[in-house]
DNA sequence: CTGAAAGCGCTTACAG
DNA sequence: CTGAAAGCGCTTACAG
């Protein structure tokens, strides 16, 4: 039905060698000729057939993206849907198109066999969140080029993450610069990486401010409105004056339970976030939080990407790119607005 | 470095016709011998090359999910992750793969070319939000299988929808239930389907309560929080007994707005939203909204998707889901929780 | 700068 | 029930 190279050859009277050649911007092809082709391909509106290429080439231009999703209901944190977006803005630019595999526990065994051996992608990207991700080491020790978005506790791989322990600290330091006699934190899970690191974000502002940790409060949430809510609740009995909340969707539902409680945000509890979703500027008041440049991670993410796939065996690289604070009125230190 | 057809061929003395014909399923095989070859399998964990078999099969095993995401943030909508997760469920279970495509406006084009020129799906769910989206119509023209999340206004397609009339009329009939005097909305943007037929919902829930629609107010949101809390800003000073806003997040703004004005949810004010995300059980006071089956939707649209794929040309399908109506304490005729 | 030919790893009539 | 062979639509040395 649609077109073949071979249909584009005798279209334009070359061989189909020479049609691949130009769809593949070999620079053997006279100027005259190449325009020739490029012309029947554009009036026939060609395309390739991916299968095909990959068959003969060894190489599809598919990235897979891995989600671990079935641990509640994380993946409909609007984080992942921003970072998908930018994922998916540089896959276009760089003509790449994304597999999107949400992993749900049961299936993944099951799904890594089937990543690691159809040959559907070239590479991948893992989202993953667990400190010990079974997912991260099956990828390492397979031959697949792939990049982890976060960090590894022990294992030397690419990857690609916001500063964390930097947006913590950042945040924290801000909270500090009121002098509330005690503050708290309200971790993400201890069993992922950016929630411990964010708390040691936290615990070396608190440091360097010359407090104790062990003064300090900190109970542990699970990145939800409601683990916020929770966790807040629980603090509310030692009378913080200052809360970081490891994520905003944490944050508004700790700002919540400040609010039942009849006590005013920032005049009675100063409160801050950490990942500066939509939602964090339209709190009543608006919330102090860091934000990361996702759309920026995205384009690195795949650029870093394609660079390993076509070297491979290049040493071992992590970026790690520098997360914003932004001051709104919910730490009382910057005019309400 | 995988093993191929040919290896698990040789390692069980078999050609590599009767290696195909197990792995397809084939019936026309001795049970002994599918006993050594899926054993030889099994033991080399061999996982067929996805690219040669569609070569040669004219099928690969994956689907493409399309969404519109250039518009503004709303893909960070909840709903978009919750439908996702429930589509990828049910891959995972039939054995498909997603393809994922976040169409920017500005590749739009360029995308549905490489969609349906590159055979690189076997079929394709569109989630579109807009009433007349070009996607559909040339989806519509091509031979590819697909099914519409949502409806069209003029086209027949194959689609899977929730009963968003339905739903908009069990909210804004329970609002009616308490007798207001005056009773608006906040519509979703009247160039999407969605906000069009919720926007229907509203206006014949309130006829059949024998009002006059004229007696109505309704301003156009864009289905943001910040939407709502705008509309619902312009529709205070005509002072409305009760709201009901065309999705959650619309409903959560209005709700501020409401805060703001100093005035009490529902004591002054009732409101219901639409969708039941999961912060509308977390709202002070907690909203009554719309729940839609989005699990069961992703299950459908796959088998449907599927049946359509192995059985072409058959009738055009069109399956309406029934929405549920979620009672909290936001409309003050149930006791608060 | 260009073409003929082999090959990527499968599936599927066709014969037996 | 099984195998030999053709073919899916590309890419890529190899020769010229």
């Amino acid at each position: 039905m649609s077109l073949t190279l071979e249909d584009i050859a005798q279209l334009s009277s070359v061989s189909r060698s020479t049609v691949s050649r130009v769809i593949n911007g070999d620079a053997n092809v006279r100027e005259e000729t190449r325009r020739r082709v490029l012309e029947v391909i554009q009036r026939n509106n060609y395309q390739p057939n991916l299968a095909a290429r990959q068959l003969a080439a060894g190489h599809t231009k598919v990235i897979g993206l891995v989600i671990p999703a079935g641990v509640g209901t994380i993946f409909s944190d609007p984080y992942f849907a921003q970072f998908t977006q930018g994922l998916s803005d540089a896959c276009s630019e760089k003509e790449y198109s994304i597999m999107l595999w949400l992993a749900s526990p049961e299936y993944e065994r099951r799904m890594i066999r089937r990543i690691l051996g159809s040959s559907l992608v070239d590479g991948i990207v893992v989202l993953s969140t667990l400190v010990d991700d079974p997912l991260v080491s099956a990828l390492h020790e397979s031959q697949m080029p792939f990049i982890l978005i976060g960090s590894h506790p022990s294992l030397e791989v690419n990857s690609v993450d916001v500063d964390n322990i930097e947006g913590a600290r950042l945040a924290t330091r801000h909270l500090l610069s009121t002098s509330p006699s005690k503050i708290a934190t309200i971790t993400g899970p201890q069993n992922m990486m950016v929630g411990r690191e964010r708390y040691q974000g936290f615990a070396q502002a608190v440091t360097e401010n010359g407090r104790k940790l062990e003064d300090t409060l900190a109970v542990e949430g699970d990145f939800t409105e409601m683990g916020g809510y929770t966790a807040m609740k629980s603090l509310l009995a030692a009378q913080p004056q200052a809360v970081f909340a490891a994520s905003d969707l944490m944050a508004t539902g700790a700002m919540r339970a400040i609010r039942e409680a009849g006590l005013r945000i920032p005049a009675d509890i100063a409160i801050a976030g950490h990942d500066d979703m939509p939602i964090a500027s339209q709190t009543n008041p608006a919330l102090t939080t860091v934000r990361q440049p996702l759309g920026q991670m995205g384009l690195l993410t795949i650029e870093t990407l394609i660079e390993l796939i076509h070297h491979p065996g290049q040493p071992t690289r992590r970026i790690v790119l520098k997360p914003e604070l932004i001051i709104r009125a919910s730490c009382g230190s910057s005019p309400a607005n």
